[in-house]
DNA sequence: AAGCGTCGGCACGCTAGCGTACATAACTCA
DNA sequence: TGAGTTATGTACGCTAGCGTGCCGACGCTT
């Protein structure tokens, strides 16, 4: 089982396109620092810019009622923020709210959507994005609806770990909490639960994945089937 | 409060198209009748056709595991049947289930891909209503994970009742079950509350819509917004 | 009219997770 | 060093919903 990324610093629906495609399309783009805890989006916002994370990642969190949220999707170095643009939309009903710090490219919203008709490659790229997310959408709101915490919180931890890129994941119970829709001490149940397989190690604010392929095992298969659809979709690119 | 659906027997997303883009769509299409209880795809198959229901009505169906079923979306004379292929991907991960027996318009995907590239103002309207879709299909998770089955019957019957344009339903809580991934004895409870309330009657196999905007009241916004959301997106088209 | 299959009502004990609250432990900063 | 803040552990009673199983009622078939 490998993870959807195991390639170097950049973002993996710009690498090798086309020449002239990616020329184009890097000149209108700018590096920009996302730091943690930073809301790019709120419901019903329109898109300035479009995100493709580089090092960070972003957490997109549906709202119901008042106060009720649940991380629907995540965007890292194998996604996009701005999907919404792709098809001609530009607003959001998502918080996207940045989850891992880290450089991403970015661009204006006016900019994306002049040069995507012009950026064949990419735009085909993009649609089949919007593709997984789509399926990831349907099959996570049956995984929310149908499986444990402690089995969503493997899955969550893995889906962080490949776009972190490391073992080491900052990150609070209160935090997992408010991904996860449940309660803190939710969380910290089936956090000792996982601890006491010896899967992940924390303490105050840091989680270690220690064995990968036990915490895939104490996951459900969300997530596998989350990756296998992503690399079928978009192998290696 | 308004349904999604109050307009004669016609597809949505195909109404008041430019003559020329309505002419050669309609050309390739052929109207089909489709019976209750037929499966029109299953995971990981591939499309041979895309469909627009004009009275029929169809569920997606997420599965995860062996036996765990969620419904996830709805399509009837508001959308379509084939979404994936409007993203030039050509397979599905979910069950797509008649729902209500009725008419629809279908094509075949070959056809449909290529005459999509010359249909643009359709082209325009199906992105729309994939953005739609997946708004829904983020809300829907967060519905599920923690709207109460009585809220959720509601808004699921609400839903049912616009795209069948009748306030007869030919549903069993056994279906229901299923759709709303609970169990049986769970819907028989909820029904008997909403029934108690007035707001439905049903016997043996057919639930009644007796007062809809109690039903409304009784279900969870996430109805509500999926309406206005709707119509924001694809207004009276 | 009888029989059978389907549908709905209901009841049992059980579990996951909730809301809440409080205590302790670990860092931070004055 | 000590005070304050933040993170985690834990405990309480509670609720929604689960799995199961059984019974009765309805309605179709013959």
């Amino acid at each position: 089982m490998t993870s959807i990324l195991n390639v170097p610093a950049a973002n993996q629906l710009l690498v090798e396109l086309p020449e002239v495609e990616r020329n184009a399309f890097m000149a209108a783009c700018e590096t920009v620092e996302l730091s943690f805890g930073e809301v790019l989006l709120q419901p019903t916002e329109t898109f300035t810019h479009v995100y493709f994370p580089i090092d960070s990642f972003i957490s997109l969190i549906a709202v119901v009622g008042t106060d009720s949220r649940l991380e629907v999707a995540m965007a890292g170095r194998e996604g996009m923020l701005g999907m919404p643009l792709v098809l001609s939309v530009e607003e959001t009903q998502l918080i996207a709210l940045v989850q891992g710090a880290g450089s991403a490219l970015r661009m204006t919203a006016e900019s994306f959507q002049r040069l995507l008709p012009d950026s064949p490659v990419l735009h085909q790229r993009l649609k089949r994005y919007i593709y997984v997310v789509m399926t990831q959408l349907a099959t996570s709101a049956a995984c929310n609806h149908f499986h444990r915490i402690e089995e969503r919180l493997a899955r969550w931890l893995l889906m962080t770990q490949d776009r972190a890129g490391t073992d080491q994941l900052n990150l609070t119970h209160e935090f997992l909490a408010m991904m996860l829709g449940v309660r803190r001490a939710g969380i910290t149940l089936a956090a000792i639960a996982l601890q006491a397989r010896g899967l992940i190690c924390y303490q105050r604010g840091t989680i270690t994945v220690l064995d990968r392929p036990g915490l895939i095992e104490a996951s459900c298969d969300c997530y596998r089937d989350d990756c296998a659809l992503y690399t079928k979709m978009l192998p290696m690119i």
